[in-house]
DNA sequence: GAGATTTTTGACCAATTGGAAAAACGTTAG
DNA sequence: CTAACGTTTTTCCAATTGGTCAAAAATCTC
């Protein structure tokens, strides 16, 4: 069957015409949501006429599927390595500094779910409740192996991975306030260090000191 | 002089029209962002017609200005009443129950200011970097004395206060993922309760198992 | 109940939106 | 060169958007 859609790319323009949409509407998508961005601010952002745009996307939910099915994938790459094998401790600390890497280095994708998220993941829920909840299911009961062999806390194991989504999206979703509230000086790239720092200790030993 | 705005409710008609509006208006930007919310359907979900609407609030901005103002000062409030001659654990502890519950009863809230961070905080950036700073940075003093006098870890008290923000805001925010993955079983209302030992379990000792 | 005031409605507007069509342009294989 | 193809632009469209305005309706004051 011809497909003539251009789904995938087959040409060498194609592909870099996609890849700069993909990329410019990664930008606007993640800051608007999808109702609030336009094609028209993509296309110019892409540096195209909306036409041409539309000639390689033929729908505005064409780009946002692309993107969503392109970030899950990555997204949950860390959590598919953790190691049922490995020790539990280090296994959930590389974990957690895992997926801080990736709210430093993309943080447009992780706002980009988060804003799906918001609207309640309408373009999303099934990938939420299938691939997605397998995965964590599996890993939980990872989690509540280590947890019974004793080598971790009687931790719920749902809500430690929730926490540790929580905490590393939040570098990225919430950007703006972390730096407002960091203020002009403490606000590097060193924040990061710093956070995982503080990651490290609040999720090994917590806040209570040590006798 | 005279003020025609009825920016503050007058009559007892205004009032409730008013409240009307903002409660509608909560739902709609909280899943749908600034941009990506229209003040037909608001006016659809107050039930009442567009240009009735505009009456009351002349225009979309003021409702959205309302309603993070609001906000605001409601969400605040926990940090605020964290008590510097008080015992830190408990007041730490303390906080964050304050501030799950908070997520829990009042989601829309959470979601609404979360669309505003997503979106570069464009209206509320002056508020973060004026009253909100002032306030953590306070707090962050206070938490930094209770460090020095053995209270505490050695936490770099910021990051603290973000991962309080993180890991029970998430709950608001996220609530569609937390649903999905949790599955069916394990969703009732529980699992704020749930969320809630956990949270004690990681803030206080974290996951290594005391010898 | 008359008159003043507040509230609501219906009709309207210009700008923006997502998208369609088709013609114009460019490239390339034979 | 030319036919076939892929790409881009121009023009257009109907629907939706935020917002106006004047008249109608309801309410309040005396």
């Amino acid at each position: 069957m011809d497909e003539k859609a251009p789904t995938r790319p087959r040409t060498r323009i194609q592909r870099e015409k996609q890849d700069r949409i993909l990329e410019a509407a990664l930008d606007i998508f993640s800051t608007h949501g999808f109702r609030g961005a336009t094609i028209d601010q993509i296309a110019e952002a892409a540096g195209m006429s909306k036409p041409n745009l539309l000639y390689y996307f033929p729908r505005k939910e064409e780009i946002h599927k692309r993107l969503i099915a392109r970030l899950l994938d990555m997204w949950l790459a860390p959590l598919r390595e953790m190691d049922p094998s490995g020790d539990p401790i280090p296994e959930i600390r590389s974990y957690i500094r895992r997926k801080l890497e990736m709210a430093r280095d993309f943080p447009r994708e992780s706002r980009l779910f988060a804003n799906e998220m918001l609207q309640g993941a309408p373009r999303t829920i099934d990938m939420l409740e299938g691939d997605l909840k397998r995965l964590v299911d599996e890993k939980a009961a990872v989690i509540r192996g280590w947890v019974a062999e004793g080598k971790l806390s009687r931790v719920d194991p749902y809500h430690l991975i929730f926490s540790i989504w929580a905490t590393t999206q939040h570098y990225a979703d919430f950007d703006v306030q972390v730096r407002a509230v960091l203020g002009p000086d403490r606000n590097g790239e060193g924040r990061f260090d710093d956070a995982a720092r503080y990651l490290e200790q609040l999720f090994m030993h917590g806040l209570v000191p040590r006798g």
